[in-house]
DNA sequence: TGTACATCAGTGAACGCGCGTTCACTGATGTAC
DNA sequence: TGTACATCAGTGAACGCGCGTTCACTGATGTAC
């Protein structure tokens, strides 16, 4: 075994920021016990504190991470320029994507408990949000990205809201139709003129 | 005093419900303790069976009067046609309703959090969308409400979604630019062409 | 009208439980000689 | 190479606390006669 490394313990770190970020997106972040979030990494609560100076900074990290991972498996991995963004759009609002929240999309999980987290959260989920917006913006002016941040900002808050709806409703076929409608209202906002 | 009549314990339950309201789009519902919660209403934790079975069904309750209430005060107050959905619109996307959790939106507030509550609290959430939804609706197509549900129920997302981004973004001036954007496509969404 | 009793909204302490966090300890691995 | 010791990832019990819920009790109000 492999173990008293620098890196064996990095890897268990980012083995319970991984299963954490899954726990988090399912249960909650007031819902996601610390005993809970180190049993789904495979250890027991008492080692937790070794990794983390507590449960925010966890949060934290984990938000950090998820959207990290979410730019580089989806928005990286896109095709360029407009066709990307298409791809992805029909990704998001798959039924497939809104039926596995642990796998899913973060910002559509986690939106308004962030907003009542602690500045560090909200920070590094600003810093993510804003990596993904970059990535969306590359491919909608590829000439001028900046120029197309602020549309691809607002995409993010459209995709995210219209999937956290189409899971709260009870009616499925409803929610279904509902995601059929996000995608024409997200490529209607691609097409959009840029003002400012 | 009138008491023991049942006017008297009805306002009460109502008050609680109200203040209820409240605090759990401020605190969030698991970050919202009974105790608490009766305290806001003026009361002690013990008399809270009295009024309801569970905290789960004061929660459903709520979040049902919450949507009744936004009905009730922005929806039918606004104009007929498609200058009340403007008014409701600019109304939705200011800074006043942003920086206002409380007395804010229950959808932008509560939306990820009724995806993991009970069966009840997610049916009472439904049901009292769509009659928000229905009064968009009413407004954006007033000869055939109808056609107009679809596009009226993606509009609540698209309202929520960018609200809630809004709300979690760290940057102040982003955010506040983000409302502006939420305005031009919440208003293009409007001018969209019905499909189905 | 005055008195005795019934009603019941509300109190506040307590229940078991899980929370975030701390800490004494274990035991497998690595290191020194 | 073999032995003695140091290191440290991980365990598991315990801390005080607040959770949702229960319940014996209080005391102001309403009712009967």
């Amino acid at each position: 075994m492999v173990r008293y490394t620098k890196e064996h313990k990095q890897e268990t770190r980012q083995r319970i920021i991984a299963t954490a970020g899954r726990r988090l997106k399912r249960d909650g972040i007031d819902g996601s016990g610390v005993a809970t979030l180190m049993k789904d990494a495979g250890l027991t609560n008492g080692t937790f504190y070794a990794y983390f100076a507590s449960k925010d900074e966890l949060v934290a990290t984990a938000v950090s991470d998820q959207l990290r991972a979410q730019h580089a498996n989806i928005v990286e991995q896109a095709a360029p320029g407009r066709a990307g963004l298409e791809q992805m759009v029909h990704w998001y609002f798959s039924t497939e994507q809104r039926d596995s929240i642990e796998d899913g999309c973060p910002n559509a999980a986690l939106l308004d408990e962030i907003t009542r987290s602690t500045d560090a959260t909200r920070q590094a989920y600003t810093d993510g949000a804003l990596v993904l917006v970059d990535g969306f913006a590359a491919r909608l002016a590829p000439h001028d990205p900046p120029s197309a941040r602020l549309q691809s900002l607002s995409l993010l808050g459209v995709l995210a809201g219209t999937l956290q709806l189409s899971r709260a409703l009870t009616d499925r076929q409803l929610a279904d139709e509902l995601l059929e409608q996000g995608i024409r209202n997200a490529l209607a906002l691609l097409d959009a003129e840029q003002h400012n």
